[in-house]
DNA sequence: TTGTAGGCGTTATCAT
DNA sequence: ATGATAACGCCTACAA
């Protein structure tokens, strides 16, 4: 009687019977071929050919216990500032042979939690994750894994490992003193997607304004809608009405500048000279808008790629001596804030 | 002698050894609970908490054949269009226990195929791929593989198993006859990224013109060269200075036509009145730009949901009666087409 | 350089 | 309803 419940799939073993050597001696072959005869290299690989053998990632994870799986961990899809990233990880990845695993959280910290669970599950080789608010559950997960873990987006304090960035709070604080130092007097703040990374950008914003002694609080309207051009038109119009001495306006984001940019074209207000508007993060169309729109620049492609490269390295065993990784930023002034100069 | 290598995970033994019953046991009471007595069920349950036991995934593949894994395959992960279907897809996707594995094939064929590869040695529950012009080799991939496939954004004929998508060459036509009965005469087209969609909403806005006897093959412009807002300004630019009896513009996607927008504000150049503007994808800040641009609207995220409820229900068993599902279009018609009316 | 033995954690199959 | 047994395809450890 036979209990086997063939799959129809070619096998190490099959590879090894054609070619007349030992399944293991395959298995060299085509993992270390330095460590076989080049003859029998040569030959293996022939039948591997003939056969249209493709290893099975399943039961090579069961029997060595490691994955070529990178699991990285992003709060959206749908947002520009993540795909640039992604890029960057996708440009590192594909020279080598490791396999990226997208989770989207959603925002979501028990969404997160969960991904965390499903990947570690999967024993990957490396981790990468957004942000550096992790849950309490979520940062026990992360701490106790066994593989190297990255942080991206953003720099802190107390890494759970390794950690690329920026400090969004520094980032938004300069670019506020751009704002003052253009000789605007009231300038507020616009944020939806009130994540904790637009949250200290609000703090940044807080700091730039308590030094120069002209903080306002009402000057500032977030929401936790997701961020839209259509958004950035509602806000600034509605902050606009409720305080018309308004004469600047920091954007957290792009879209909410691009909108706050058509709003005004739209009411007849001056950009610049009745308005200065600055976004954040520096999306391609910024330069080309019209005004063209003074924003932060932040190195989202190479986040992604350094940040894919030090994983890389500490996976095969040479940890970078740097484990936190600054890009910095760079507020780039154009048309939208050139009310001197 | 003990050759264990064991890796400290809690298995389904672990539990089976605590709760007092076999491991098939428990993996029955986690799979199907009704085949164990609910005494038995919540025991286990109670142990697999107390243990903290989590499934091995690979273990479960190579054992069962299967997996839970979606794999999707689209070409840029940058590009709004996909991040929007992506969307869909996840949105469909949380409430199952399926994955999605994202595959990346930056509008390569090679990639592609060897997306299709890696993703079917895993042996995926279904597979979702982007278009309807995969390579041979890919087709043949598609063919032989056992799951359901469902191919997304177009329609066509002769499909591999399901689609979901629009016909970009009707969606284009009926842009282009949309400008002409607004009065247009000279209408360009300006196309970056010239992959086989964008080949056909050429298609389609020569059949318009043609249709009208008013086809100039001046007036279309073309590149390979991914598109960007500023690549539609200068495009734009660059057609008008060759042309300049150009008064209308069809672009294949919406950054061009922001991109185009932005250019005749620099230039002067009133819109409608002297140029219309027609975008495609109809992204959100089309609504929001001023003067708001028309765009010819695709349902991306109901694609992504569609197809990835299909292709569920596809791996469950109850095939869908239609397999070809069209989502069809819509020109929104805006300030940056409105020469009449 | 090559091979033998056995296990990785789970599920299919058959039996009770 | 529950269990015993073997198998999924590959790799680690050890031996020759």
């Amino acid at each position: 009687m036979n209990k086997r419940r063939k799959s129809g799939r070619v096998t190490l073993s099959d590879v090894a019977r054609k070619a007349g050597v030992s399944p293991i001696t395959v298995s060299r072959a085509l993992r270390n071929p330095d460590m076989v005869s080049s003859d029998v290299v040569k030959r293996v690989q022939q039948v591997v050919g003939e056969l249209g053998y493709v290893p099975d990632p399943a039961a090579r994870a069961l029997a060595s216990q490691r994955t070529d799986v990178i699991g990285v961990i992003i709060p959206s899809v749908t947002n520009n500032v993540f795909s640039d990233v992604m890029r960057g990880i996708y440009a590192c990845v594909e020279e080598t042979n490791y396999r990226v695993q997208l989770g989207n959280s959603r925002y979501s910290e028990r969404e997160e939690e969960k991904l965390l669970q499903t990947f570690i599950s999967q024993r990957p080789a490396g981790l990468m994750i957004s942000g550096i608010d992790q849950s309490h559950a979520a940062r026990l997960l992360l701490e106790s894994v066994s593989c190297p873990v990255v942080q991206i987006m953003e720099t802190g304090p107390d890494p759970v490992d390794m950690m690329v960035g920026f400090s969004h709070r520094d980032a938004a604080r300069t670019a506020t003193e751009h704002l003052i130092a253009q000789g605007y007097e009231r300038i507020g703040f616009i944020g939806a997607r009130m994540d904790p990374r637009t949250a200290r950008r609000l703090e940044g914003y807080g700091d730039a304004l308590r030094a120069a002694g002209r903080y306002d609080k009402g000057l500032v309207r977030t929401t936790r809608q997701r961020s839209t051009v259509t958004l950035g038109s509602e806000m600034l119009l509605e902050l606009k009405a409720a305080r018309p001495d308004l004469d600047a306006v920091l954007c957290n984001n792009d879209d909410l500048a691009l909108g706050a940019l058509f709003a005004c074209r739209r009411q007849g207000i001056d950009v610049p000279g009745e308005l200065g508007i600055c976004g954040f993060n520096d999306l391609e169309m910024m330069a080309a808008a019209c005004p063209s729109i003074t924003s932060v620049r932040t190195c989202r492609e190479e986040m992604g790629e350094r940040a894919t490269g030090m994983l890389i390295r500490a996976i095969e065993g040479e940890r970078p001596a740097e484990t936190a990784v600054d890009l910095g930023f760079e507020v780039i002034a154009r048309e939208s804030t050139a009310r001197r100069g």
